[in-house]
DNA sequence: TTTTGAGTTGTTCGA
DNA sequence: GTCGAACAACTCAAA
């Protein structure tokens, strides 16, 4: 008979791809019994919601870089694909492991199928524990005085600082007792990346998965740039912000984390103090998002205010395909739209942008908005992306208003003045003279013949006009709050 | 207990 | 050219 110490401890990675601050990893450590670390990929689990196209791409490489670290404390990483429940079962009965551990997920589909493994486990005499590694402060933990999750951000984050600073985050462990390891898939059999076409091509210069390329990121922002971010980080011009959220998102590195080194920074280095609160209130906006998905499971199905139900939405598939290729014929959201593509990540100012204009200027149902993303964003993130469509197409917790229309020529003259960001993502515009870069469609015609542009040819018009558009807008807002 | 004021990210209009 | 008001409805906390 083995003894319990000896048979082995399945520790299963889903979104905490990282060995610093992994609870459910210094705890299995501590458990000292052998270490079986394991990755499965799930697109079985019922759910509409399985890995889109570009997080497949930061997946294969993230878990490269995690099976190489991991392999430096003598545990490789154990691969398998389909069904969880069923993996883990498989791999319980293999090894005979006495014990499973795993850092909590928060989207709907996972919870239950969590709860029903870890039922499962119980049931068959496995211990399951389950870690906070993804959040400040686990969702249920912050209430309003009426003992209600928020609904208004401000005073959600007020209600999280109150709390104090979360906990240290835990270092890595330098050692641990490896198990035999059983079979294992090889990762590139997983057929991750995308081949023909390569459309990742342009991921590459931009992104370096895993924990380590998170560390440098989070390193090289708190070095200079946040004393910037105050003011800069609505210019896609510049590189002002951080760019961790698909370090974020994979788990490479958790907010704890950068929480305390945030602080940290902000006492040794004498940083702007209210351009690292802002940054780190942006993170609270992450946190917002998850306990809103975690208190309303079909937020990424159903608008949170009923109403909205009922809304005039224009179903118009010409017009999602321009807004997807960035053919619209408005620099700004085109430019945004591009960059999405060819990097896997749109800065957060011209997300607001692109999706007003798609969900106000075109009236397109903000989830057919929240599809593209799901598959084009390297950070595609359940909880993040469907609070933030909800949150601008009005329908959402502390949503914008319904007045908030963004102009996209307003928009583009504000945030990028010179047009630098037009002219990097859109080339064919690339020698318009700033004043008319934003909007060619008013530009005299001896400046569109300098700068080679013919519109509805090199460039499209635009598809529809915003003055048009808006007034259509504020009707189809208007008819709801009457039917209200 | 009730009231009051403030609230991530904007635009337009008219003075 | 600049500036304040108006554009809902609701949540939350302070008074």
């Amino acid at each position: 008979m083995t003894r319990d110490s000896d048979r082995p401890l399945l520790l299963w990675f889903r979104q905490d791809l990282r060995l610093a601050d992994n609870p459910a990893l210094c705890a299995a450590v501590a458990s000292g019994q052998p270490v079986l670390p394991v990755y499965i990929l799930d697109d079985e689990t019922p759910g509409p919601w399985k890995t889109g196209g570009a997080a497949r791409w930061w997946l294969h490489h993230s878990l490269t870089a995690l099976s190489r670290d991991l392999r430096a404390l003598g545990a490789p990483l154990i691969l398998r694909r389909g069904e969880s429940r069923r993996m883990i079962d498989e791999l319980v009965r293999e090894t005979g492991a006495a014990a499973v551990h795993w850092n909590r997920c928060y989207e709907p589909f996972a919870r239950k199928r969590d709860e029903a493994i870890k039922a499962a486990l119980k049931q068959d005499g496995i211990e399951a524990r389950r870690f906070n590694s993804a959040l400040l402060h686990e969702p249920w933990t912050v209430e309003n005085k009426s003992g209600e999750p928020f609904r208004v951000y401000s005073a959600f984050w007020r209600a999280c600082l109150a709390k104090g600073d979360p906990e240290k985050p835990l270092p890595a462990p330098d050692s641990l007792v490896a198990a035999s390891a059983p079979a294992s898939d090889s990762i590139g059999d997983w057929e991750l990346l995308p081949t023909k076409p390569n459309w990742a091509k342009g991921f590459e210069s931009a992104w370096t998965p895993g924990e380590n390329g998170a560390h440098k990121r989070l390193t090289a922002f708190l070095d200079e740039a946040v004393n910037r971010y105050k003011a800069e980080r609505d210019r896609p011009d510049i590189e002002a912000t951080s760019r961790l959220s698909p370090h974020l998102h994979f788990g490479e590195i958790g907010p704890r984390q950068i929480w305390h080194a945030t602080r940290a920074a902000m006492a040794a280095h004498n940083l702007n103090e209210a351009s690292a609160e802002k940054f780190l209130s942006e993170v609270g906006w992450r946190e917002f998002s998850h306990q809103l998905l975690y208190h309303n499971i079909s937020l990424p199905e159903h608008p949170l205010r009923p109403e909205f139900a009922d809304f005039p939405w224009h179903e118009n598939d010409k017009a999602l395909t321009a807004w997807q290729h960035g053919q619209t014929g408005y620099p700004i959201v085109d430019a945004g739209m591009r960059e999405l593509w060819a990097t896997g990540w749109m800065h957060n100012r011209v997300r607001m942008i692109v999706a007003s204009f798609l969900v106000k200027d075109l009236l397109i149902p903000w989830q057919q908005g929240e599809a593209w993303f799901w598959d084009t964003l390297v950070d595609a993130d359940l909880a993040n992306n469907a609070a933030s469509w909800q949150w601008v197409a009005g329908c959402g917790a502390d949503a914008a208003p319904y007045f908030r229309i963004f102009n996209p020529v307003l928009q583009g003259e504000k945030f990028d003045p010179d047009g630098a960001y037009v002219r990097r993502w859109v080339p064919e515009l690339a020698k318009m003279p700033a004043a008319h870069i934003h909007k060619p469609w008013l530009a005299p015609d001896d400046v569109m013949r300098q700068a080679g542009v013919t519109l509805g040819k090199s460039y499209p018009n635009p598809i529809v006009d915003h003055g048009t558009a808006r007034d259509r807008a504020l009707d189809a807002f208007s008819r709801i709050r009457k039917a209200a």
